[in-house]
DNA sequence: TGGTATATTAAACGCGTGTTTAAAACAAGG
DNA sequence: CCTTGTTTTAAACACGCGTTTAATATACCA
């Protein structure tokens, strides 16, 4: 049944996104999500075979596209500004982006970049990879020196993806206790805008593309 | 015997910086150190036994000492400036130190980040947060937000282990590939130094303490 | 209603894990 | 040489894992 399978889905990705491929049981999953634990099997042929279902949803899906669109956003900016300031908006709350109180796209990320599953190259080739190039590609159009134009990426990317890294147990080290929980996600994305707009002598000032 | 204790310690810290505490098995350790699998037990208790004895050594050698006397080289500075970049670059090059090819505190660090161990409070508290707090005390000189303090240190810090936190598989996207193994890694401390002076107003100009 | 394909179940399988055991090898002093 | 204490060994233990099996329940059409 299809109820029975998204039911699957639904928890194995909240789990995934957790503690990654090899750290969660099909046990564990088929308990929350209230099924018997043949039923991966026959659903999914094994535990990969879910994994894989799990990280193809999250392209078509949810918070994947969030961050694949990025995009779109970006070339119908008015200016280069504008479109670095929608990359930047748009890649750091694609990556803050949650679904029912769990960051998917951030949490499979974590997982892959620490510990790699036979699903990394895809993950790399179809989501990470383009992305970063969109970046590299609004860069070159205000930074000549190729190698400069890498730290640009670099740092951006970095400073973007920082918190998606860590473990929730680190929330407490890694942003400030008294600040609120969406307001300073944004706060850093400005900053880091701020730190781009001031660091760069863009050139491109007119229509993207 | 105590050769039988250091085989055991060295195998067993290089690949609990490679895999992490959960998917290292015992007897991969003891395979490597060419021991006997019951050694672990006799000289450890058990793995997590094994797995503490570990991260306290990272503490009192190698790499860890590196990062932890990043004070004494800041205070050592003739003027803010120079503080600041000793600070960036020791940490930098306290990561990306090596022991015997294996990154030992980047790759403690990185696993406790993704999947903490019951030993991720001792890192916490007597690693990570007093590093943290000598970069927040340099920022305090020159700026005087304490929200802007913070964004700051999360920028620099974000930046500086951006690489440590990923698995080598993935160094080919986060890092050019032409650019040398050993020049890069400087290349953005220094990136991120100027980034840092650029953007501070800072006011304390003379002999930091 | 009966028959057939699909969906679900409880139970088991084989394997790898961390850990323990009890015996053997070894070192060293009386 | 024998004894005592330490070190090392091969084998086993109990347990949890992913996966499979064979039986049962369910849905649906003739």
């Amino acid at each position: 049944m299809d109820a029975t399978k998204d039911s699957i889905m639904a928890a194995a990705m909240r789990l995934f996104a957790e503690k990654g491929l090899k750290l969660v049981t099909v046990r564990e999953i088929c308990t929350a999500a209230k099924v018997n634990v043949a039923l991966v099997n026959y659903y999914f042929r094994n535990k990969n075979g879910l994994y894989q279902a799990c990280v193809e949803r999250l392209f078509h899906e949810n918070t994947g596209d969030e961050l694949c669109t990025i995009d779109a956003t970006v070339s119908d900016a008015r200016s280069w500004r504008a479109a670095m300031r929608n990359w930047i908006f748009g890649f750091s709350r694609g990556l803050r982006s949650t679904k029912g109180g769990t960051a998917l796209a951030a949490g499979f990320f974590r997982q892959e970049v620490v510990h790699p599953s036979p699903m990394c190259d895809l993950v790399r080739e179809r989501y990470v990879i383009p992305v970063r190039n969109g970046l590299l590609r609004l860069i070159a159009m205000a930074v000549e020196d190729v190698h400069e134009q890498r730290r640009w990426v670099e740092s951006i990317w970095a400073q973007l993806s920082s918190y998606a890294l860590v473990d929730a147990s680190w929330h407490s080290v890694f942003r400030p206790v008294e600040a609120a929980v969406d307001g300073w996600g944004d706060s850093i994305a400005d900053f880091v805008y701020r730190q781009v707009l001031s660091g760069m002598k863009y050139r491109a000032k007119r229509r993207v593309r």
